[in-house]
DNA sequence: ACTCATTTATGAGTAGCGTCATATATTCCG
DNA sequence: CGGAATATATGACGCTACTCATAAATGAGT
């Protein structure tokens, strides 16, 4: 069954018959609590145990429920995950953007915005390793609007970057927020998967991913005075104009 | 067992007998052997049955080996893809390097590129999708060089493109080769996972991606001729799956 | 040729994800 | 209320990746 579905009017009394959909009653409220429950349990274990050794199993003893009734809340392991994470990640995302000087320069804002995240995956790197791992993929139509919301939000907080610096006259009239902010986060998550996938170290990748971003930034700038790399003792005399 | 295997010399400070570099011998020569089977295997097993269907007792038999001998050579199931797949990668990537005209614009090149490796993946979305998957994360630190090799060659060969670009004067002199093809293929490689996790449709993917390839390309360009978007075309940058 | 340390091979065994037939609970409706 | 219809719950079981104790093979030293 659908655990996304609307139709959450809890309004209770009213006992109008039929094809009120508002008053479902003890049914979806039970839903809810064991999809709650579910929840609970697996963001628990898989913190204390980590991903892969947490077994379904455990997950429904300490939902308390049957270990087949488990995969009718989630279709597989990997949702679990999803499930727990969904929540979790939009509410990082809108922490993170308020604390983020509205006034500062793009490249800082942006980075700041990804160092959050960064921040947060290192407290639990296993975890975010089969998160990333199990996004790769959607086969549920069904959890694949929840997984989408994430990179739409981060795009979202970019886009709003990207447009007050073009607003400043920080960057070119012409470039379209949208695809600056895309292109943003494409860099971010290749990068961040190098980072998760043990193949740099994480000092490697903020190093990468900054002058990475620095370049794509760079690239959007309103002037091509062209910082010859900000090396010791570095002169900027001449702000050449092509 | 690890296929670069250290010499078998137990370090004794005496290098008594004369070593046999060249014919290493029986046990050398079974082991490739036996690599050999095990690869031409699990090859044609993936391409008839797919990757999940594939069982690594049914690539044991069809190698002729016990079902406990397969992860000697290979660590793990997903191990089996990139012992089949680094070779076929690698090739793919000259073979599609070979085909681009070395003078042509620098985002045509790029693209014409990753299209070669685009089109290959279509032959067979699922493995590729599998592969993908398994690129995610290397806890072997005997595949992972294997595995690095990859978008190493990939950026090497964008390096080429956008150091012609340069000297051509295409695009600005200041311009980072290097930093320039990671950018390229950050992107490519982000883009490539919404398409093969099914987030969003082929047609979409290719679209997406020549919109950020395009935006990447342009700031690197010599000279800020604002991109005059000289027509009402089709404002389809958000296209999504379904 | 014989010994023996070391490397390689094996398949029965183990564990865990996901399924399915069956059982139980809830709602619908006369 | 009764009983059919439907939705939800369950745990035993199937299937498969991977392990491990044991066996076989190899080759260097004698």
């Amino acid at each position: 069954m659908d655990t996304s579905s609307k139709m959450s009017k809890p309004a209770s009394a009213k006992p109008t018959k039929k094809e009120h959909p508002q008053t479902e009653g003890r049914r979806e409220r039970n839903k809810r609590e064991k999809v709650a429950r579910i929840t609970a349990a697996a963001r628990t274990l898989f913190y204390i145990k980590g991903y892969t050794e947490t077994t379904t199993q455990e997950v429904a003893e300490a939902a308390d429920i049957g270990a087949g009734t488990l995969f009718l809340y989630a279709k597989s392991k990997e949702d679990l995950l999803i499930l727990v994470f969904k929540d979790e990640m939009s509410q990082l995302i809108e922490e993170v953007y308020g604390t983020i000087r509205k006034k500062a320069p793009l490249l800082q804002q942006t980075e700041s915005l990804f160092d959050g995240f960064v921040e947060y995956h290192r407290r639990d790197v296993v975890i975010a390793r089969a998160l990333i791992r199990e996004l790769s993929f959607s086969g549920n139509s069904g959890r694949r609007k929840d997984v989408l919301k994430i990179p739409e939000a981060i795009v979202e907080k970019l886009v709003h970057f990207v447009s007050a610096a073009r607003a400043r006259g920080d960057i070119r009239a012409d470039i379209d927020p949208v695809e600056a902010a895309r292109c943003l986060f494409a860099i971010y998550y290749q990068q961040l998967q190098t980072w998760l996938g043990n193949y740099v170290s994480h000092s490697a990748f903020k190093q990468n991913m900054h002058v990475l971003l620095k370049f794509v930034v760079d690239g959007m700038s309103v002037d091509d005075e062209r910082k010859p790399e900000p090396s010791q003792n570095q002169r900027m005399s001449q702000t050449r104009k092509k």
